[in-house]
DNA sequence: TAAATGACTTAGG
DNA sequence: CCCTAAGCCATTT
């Protein structure tokens, strides 16, 4: 599998009403560091099957950027629907809604590093 | 192969 | 809190 395809099943995973950051994702993903590449995925392709508006960066804020910012609102209103307060400024309280994995979860992400899934 | 790019992150002023 | 600089690494050129 891919680091691309990881990031597309783990950001799969994410339950809703939670957020994780692009750096968590990353790691999950087995490339610690690798943030930027979690955004460059997200930009380059079209996800839309994955819940792509609950990425956001480490400081809470939604990191949406250029040409992308009519989506920059529609991701703030479908993570108020979810009921996370989002504030004026598109940023929210990231450790009141982080998604925190269980150890069960955490190894099935390592898993995929070595699988053709 | 090598250089450029970027929905990031951290540290320091 | 705002800003800058440097590190980061998969993808793209």
């Amino acid at each position: 599998m891919t680091f691309t395809e990881r990031v597309h099943y783990i950001i799969g995973k994410v339950p809703e009403g939670l957020v994780a950051s692009y750096g968590q994702i990353a790691a999950l993903a087995g490339s610690p560091g690798a943030a930027r590449q979690v955004g460059f995925v997200l930009r380059s392709s079209n996800p839309d099957e994955l819940p792509w508006w609950r990425i956001i960066n480490n400081a809470g804020v939604l990191s949406i950027k250029g040409s992308f910012e009519a989506t920059k609102q529609l991701q703030k209103q479908l993570l108020e629907r979810e009921g996370i307060m989002v504030s004026s400024g598109f940023v929210v309280d990231i450790e009141s809604y982080r998604y925190r994995p269980k150890a069960k979860e955490i190894r099935e992400f390592i898993a995929l590093q070595r699988s053709e899934g």
